[in-house]
DNA sequence: TATCCAAGGTAAGTT
DNA sequence: AACTTACCTTGGATA
């Protein structure tokens, strides 16, 4: 076991571990208390995760704990060299306040990024990423969560780590040999099948999400629908909170509504040219960036 | 208490 | 190729 702390102070734009973790972008960290995952924060909570094993010798899931307090992060590991994992996985080597000055200023935008500064995007890891946004279909945020964690503890490789038993999220293999029927008991209703063939296809070896790496934006976009469940906005979901494509857009109904409330000359009918569009708006680079501010700004009474 | 409705959309069927 | 429609489940709103 590793325990460790580091200060965060000098990150350039600072970091806030509750935000970046409960703004509907990775549904594969738990809140401690989880009872309440959407509701007020009570302290500084612990979060936790659990990477798959590939990262290590032994191929174990990998357990990460980690909290925030008073400008710096606290962590305990059931492996070496955290925070290294945390830098990767929470994207404290962006540099945040780069990032919000480089957007175009805009009234909304603007005020997205000033009520929630400290906001990072995560890396989450491919696979996971690309289960839980198959299951994001026409799903409240904290269903999904339930929906993750439902699978973890019903298929994923428990872990034992100071004194608690963990769950990693299951295997493409294991997933693949899941039964519709079971998938539906968990209650993914009609994204059942889409899980299952999904994480078949992967198990087999004919398609991965990191193929997509690599690729130019739109084509790695086109490249992951080959996945079953998922279309252009689940692709843009992977591509932005696991692959590193800064400039993926997802258009859900939060930033639909936003386009036309604020933006109606960017909505251009089919995805990909209304994605261009307001790419341009939110500033090319970092477009996903500020799409995510925009939509947890939105999704939590702002305007 | 019963019914309705929308939730980070996608696949399949039509035109 | 662009445009409809069906799809599981559930918590919260409405009657």
């Amino acid at each position: 076991m590793e325990t460790g702390s580091r200060s965060i102070g000098t990150l350039p734009g600072g970091f806030d571990l509750t935000t970046t973790l409960e703004s509907g972008q990775s549904y594969l960290w738990r809140r401690d208390d989880g009872r309440a995952y959407e509701g007020a924060t009570d302290g500084s909570p612990w979060y936790y995760t659990v990477l798959p094993g590939t990262a290590t010798e032994t191929n174990d899931p990998e357990v990460l704990r980690v909290r925030q307090t008073d400008g710096r992060l606290e962590w305990k590991s059931s492996t070496p060299n955290a925070y290294d994992r945390l830098e990767h996985l929470l994207r404290l080597d962006d540099d945040l306040e780069a990032i919000a000055d480089s957007t175009p200023a805009d009234p909304l935008v603007d005020r997205a990024y000033d009520a929630h500064r400290g906001m990072r995007l995560v890396r989450d890891p491919p696979f996971g990423c690309l289960i839980s946004f198959i299951c994001s279909a026409q799903m409240r945020v904290a269903r999904i969560h339930a929906m993750q964690t439902a699978l973890s503890e019903t298929y994923g490789e428990t872990v034992d780590f100071d004194g608690e038993t963990y769950h990693a999220f299951p295997t493409p293999s294991a997933l693949a040999a899941a039964t519709e029927v079971e998938l539906r008991d968990l209650s993914l209703g009609y994204r059942a099948p889409y899980v299952q063939r999904t994480a078949e296809l992967v198990a087999e070896g004919e398609a991965h999400p990191n193929d997509a790496v690599g690729l130019g934006y739109e084509e790695a976009r086109e490249s992951l629908t080959r996945f079953v469940g998922v279309g252009e906005k689940v692709a843009d979901c992977v591509l932005l909170f696991s692959l590193g494509y800064l400039e993926a857009v997802p258009l859900d109904t939060w930033i639909r509504s936003a386009i036309e409330d604020h933006y109606p000359e960017c909505e251009r009918g089919r995805y990909a040219e209304t994605s261009r569009a307001i790419r341009s708006r939110f500033g090319d680079a970092y477009a996903g960036y500020t799409q995510t501010y925009v939509f947890y700004h939105l999704r939590t009474g702002g305007e």
